[in-house]
DNA sequence: TCATTTATGTAGTGATCTGTACATAATTGG
DNA sequence: CCAATTATGTACAGATCACTACATAAATGA
């Protein structure tokens, strides 16, 4: 099925990592196909053989982002036995992540396409959605924790997400903005401390 | 001084109010100077004769942003007898503001250039400025706060500036992703219960 | 009245954007 | 060896971007 014809010079999931890293820092309308194929290293019409369009490329690396780095939150929070250390556990490693060197800034879901023209409206559609499922993770978790007597009764867990979903995206913002990863740590210790009392 | 030549046919102060507008919105980039032009109701020339530049009227509308919409989570902040009252205040108006459907959701100077190209890196750090005035504001109101025996001594500012910021900014993103206003007053709710203890 | 000054509308400029046509190179199946 | 197939590099198409040249309109000062 591989085998016929010219085979491909370049490694796709090489160049797809390289896409993901520029759209993460400069997010969908920043980024020009000049810079792709430069991240790439392919010239343009490998780039369209290989991924179609820049907005099929996008959702891709934004897969590839979700199912690597930018899915490791969710995980914290997923593999954690309460849901008080799961919320903890997500900050923090939000926190941490984004604060790391050698990556970009920031999570690439919330700072990607923040701000598109009316033409682009489907690919902030796109990232839009994927917060939404933050927010819908926290808010079922929190509920199934108040319903095995982990939160007190009559605990507001559509707030309580929203406040934690709020603060989640909001440390983004921060990181890109420069902040240090002791200022954000901090942060997450005063987030925490809004944890409602038994 | 202004009678010479022939007026301008325009409002210049409604034209940078259309221009703000668009601007809140679709953010720097994502905004053509044709969406401006229609916007405005003038053409290109009379457009770049009043306002210089894209850029210049870009700075020009943030300014005339934080002096009117923008502005109010901060007056609240700093007309409030004490600082938790300020605080809560500032996130309950910035809850309201930005879900009213008469103006566009969020916060410009959060939203309005989060992504942007290399070109445009000095847009970016305009707003990121700006941003960074918010934390500088939020730390010397609770530095302040300390001072007078408001808050408990040893009191972590920078960190509580750092997270109440991170709610701030983080509201603008909730409010562009649709929450509603209950929503995003439940999560300020929490956000202030984070307040520490006397 | 008439030169001067400023604003306006038309109709462009060159640069950059996403995406492609096309000739050629490199592989496999027969 | 040859046809079929797929990838590559060059070079460019068409649209849109921010911005402007230019002729003309509408005001003022002398």
């Amino acid at each position: 099925m591989a085998g016929r014809g010219r085979p491909r010079r370049f490694d796709r999931d090489a160049a797809l990592r390289a896409a993901m890293r520029v759209f993460w820092e400069h997010g969908y309308e920043g980024t020009s196909m000049a810079d792709l194929t430069s991240a790439m290293g392919i010239n343009s019409p490998s780039l369209y053989a290989a991924f179609s369009c820049k907005e099929a490329l996008f959702r891709e690396a934004v897969e590839l982002y979700v199912r690597t780095d930018g899915g490791a939150p969710q995980r914290a929070l997923r593999e954690a036995p309460t849901v008080r250390a799961g919320i903890d556990a997500m900050l923090r490693v939000n926190a941490t992540a984004y604060t790391d060197p050698e990556t970009p800034r920031g999570c690439m879901v919330v700072l990607a396409a923040t701000n598109h023209t009316e033409a682009n409206r489907d690919i902030g559609d796109f990232l839009a959605e994927l917060r939404r499922q933050d927010l819908a993770e926290l808010r079922a978790r929190l509920d199934a924790a108040l319903a095995d007597g982990e939160l007190p009764a009559g605990t507001d867990t559509a707030g309580l997400a929203r406040f934690y979903v709020t603060v989640l995206h909001g440390l983004s913002i921060q990181a890109r903005d420069g902040a240090g990863r002791d200022e954000l740590l901090a942060a997450v210790d005063a987030a925490m401390s809004a944890w409602p009392a038994p």
